[in-house]
RNA sequence: UCCGGCAUAGCUCAGUCGGUAGAGCAGGCGGCUGUUAACCGCCUUGUCACAGGUUCGAGUCCUGUUGCCGGAGCCA
């Protein structure tokens, strides 16, 4: 599905052709590149001053002086390049460049402070990136799209054949190598783009070995292919849009908490700790496998281990996380997980990052008013912050990605208990796979009606059955559900699974001794509820789910820069 | 792990009933144009995933292996 069809030249692409515009789609999506008015005081501020418009024009002039030295020394060691051969090694001028890059003391604008009107058309501009298409003209010019990652869109070069390395460099220029053009920035003649730079200096920092090969070439990938390229698909529009929308993301969630008052904790990578609960875990050990010493009884002797037991990494931070909770209030942790099931599906990695906060003297209520609050904020952050990559999501990818994020961030999220959830489940006048009955889990189909058809907007589930959950949940006064909450979106289903903590030590204690876990295991979790215990709770995001969520983007491994899979760890 | 699908040029794919392989893109050369994944002409490129089997003959049919994809389970 994601790579049907082979019609790369024509039109008719849909909405869900994920492949065909990953790389060089010119989607703009550049509104207002340069703000007109007003702009002139920005270019002050940036580069009006006198003194640096001289800097950058003696700059210009300084790399073309360097530029022709450089060309003749080539010439001179390399007859290959008279022949016109682009193949060779010794003209290109990779070692000469950081002389040139030394020797500039101009400050490089980037893409995006470029088209957010930090520099006008008459200034001069320095710009670095990767070029992304060349188009010449024979009446004497080639437009080059630069790409910087900085943001979107690319920035187009429009480079002269008066260049001194116009047919030398300029006309080779291929896919993927690195340029740094020190130029003008202009009105653009053309359609497609509002400004434009006027190359004074072209100067191919890193050329591309056998453009024939160069993997991410200008046309449709499949998201497969992309996968085995993992090193190089951040070139693309897609995995560049990606990346930037999951730093964004992340800054939202610390600026969020940050600004509540909650403390972001580094719970531990590494765990010695038996008590995480249920789910395959990877072994961390520095024994030799292929002899590894034994107990008299045969067993291999973890005693000897590096941590003198049994190691590995962690699959949540939540226990490690609630010990600071009961300290300091307001806390969360926010990093790598691992899962070491053999799932290989579009929404599981070994390896994904998760997000959970954990509250004080706070009950399910808390909890779900925090999830929601939360969720509003770090949607609302990447709409305002990354509306050129969103525009490109909903563009190419999902044609909801923007919609249903406003929706989302706009409603006042609805609330049913378990036990109102499955009412209504069997009312409903709907063929569902799984039939519906008090005390079984809910499916995603169940998930998914709910959100979208019963209530029609984002909602939380709460008070589940005590049998079907953790045993680290509170107990209700009913006896038979616990303070669960789990938050539902339209489009997705499950995005947030909390719950308040049980802190009450003889309950705790019973419900794992029900469950057959051995308490001496949870020694330290059981001193928080012997020494100043208090009601508290939290949720876990799973960083990846929520990427998909905003992006549109159907497998989780396109959402992380280096997907851990099974079978699956290059890069 | 289970079920299903797929594997052909650097990439995306076509390949009919079994008769030794094709298009577009990329790349090269030329033409044309303030171009917009430009366009036009010509040219270059193959261990048909791997190992067996059936057959006069296998990209095509059969078996096995590996990898990838989708779904299920598990979950975030």
């Amino acid at each position: 599905m994601i790579a049907a069809g082979a019609d790369e030249a024509g039109g008719g692409r849909a909405g869900h052709d994920r492949a065909a515009y990953t790389h060089l789609a010119p989607v703009s999506t550049a509104r207002s590149l340069v703000r007109t008015e007003g702009s002139s005081g920005v270019r002050h501020r940036r580069l009006g001053s006198r003194r640096e418009s001289m800097t950058i024009s003696h700059d210009i002039a300084l790399l073309s002086q360097r530029r022709a030295e450089h060309s003749g020394a080539c010439t001179a060691k390399c007859p290959e390049c008279a022949t016109g051969s682009s193949g060779c090694a010794a003209r290109r001028p990779a070692p000469d460049s950081r002389r040139h890059a030394a020797g500039a003391p101009m400050k490089t604008l980037s893409i995006a402070d470029i088209l957010a009107g930090k520099a006008a058309p008459g200034d001069a501009v320095a710009l670095q990136g990767w070029v992304r298409t060349r188009r010449d003209s024979k009446a004497g010019l080639s437009f080059v799209h630069v790409s910087d990652g900085s943001c979107f869109d690319p920035l187009q070069v429009v480079a002269k054949s008066d260049l001194p390395n116009y047919a030398d460099e300029v006309q080779r220029l291929t896919t993927g190598c690195a340029v740094r053009v020190l130029g003008t920035l202009a009105a653009s003649k053309g359609k497609g783009q509002a400004v434009e730079l006027a190359a004074g200096v072209v100067e191919v920092v890193g050329w591309v070995d056998d453009p024939e090969t160069y993997p991410m070439q200008p046309k449709r990938h499949s998201m497969e292919y992309l996968r085995e390229q993992a090193h190089l698909r951040p070139r693309t529009n897609l995995i560049g849009a990606v990346a930037r929308v999951r730093h964004t993301l992340s800054q939202a969630i610390h600026r969020y908490f940050h600004q509540h008052g909650y403390f972001w904790v580094h719970t531990p990578i590494i765990t010695a700790s038996d008590c995480e609960g249920a789910g395959e875990m990877f072994r961390v050990s520095t024994l030799d496998l292929a002899n590894p010493p034994r107990t008299a009884e045969g067993r291999v002797d973890f005693g000897q281990d590096f941590f003198g037991r049994e190691a590995h990494l962690t699959v949540s931070g939540q226990l490690n996380v609630e010990s600071y909770c009961l300290a300091l209030s307001k806390v969360y942790t926010f990093g790598p997980t691992f899962r070491a099931e053999n799932s290989n599906t579009r929404r599981h990695l070994a390896e994904f990052w998760m997000v959970e906060p954990e509250l004080a003297f706070a009950d399910l209520n808390d909890d779900v008013a925090l999830a929601e609050d939360f969720l509003k904020f770090i949607f609302r952050a990447v709409l305002d912050e990354r509306a050129d990559d969103m525009a490109f999501f909903a563009q190419r990818v999902e044609k909801s990605a923007i919609s249903r994020l406003e929706a989302l961030v706009e409603a006042d999220f609805a609330r049913l208990t378990y036990t109102e959830a499955i009412a209504a489940l069997q009312k409903a006048n709907v063929a569902f796979e799984f039939p519906v009955s008090w005390g079984m889990d809910l499916q995603s189909e169940h998930e998914r009606w709910l959100t979208e058809h019963h209530v029609g907007r984002p909602m939380a589930v709460t008070d589940y059955p005590r049998d079907i959950k953790a045993f680290y949940m509170r107990q209700n006064d009913d006896g038979r559900t616990v303070a669960a909450m789990d938050i539902l979106a339209p489009g997705i289903g499950e995005i947030i699974g909390g719950s308040q903590r049980e802190e009450r030590l003889d309950v705790l204690d019973a419900r794992l001794d029900e469950m057959g876990l051995p308490k001496e295991d949870y020694w330290w979790y059981r001193d928080l509820r012997r020494f100043g215990t208090v009601p508290h709770c939290g949720f876990g995001l799973g960083f990846e789910r929520a990427m998909m969520y905003i992006t549109g983007v159907e497998n989780i491994r396109d959402v992380i820069p280096f997907p851990r899979t099974p079978r699956n760890a290059d890069f």
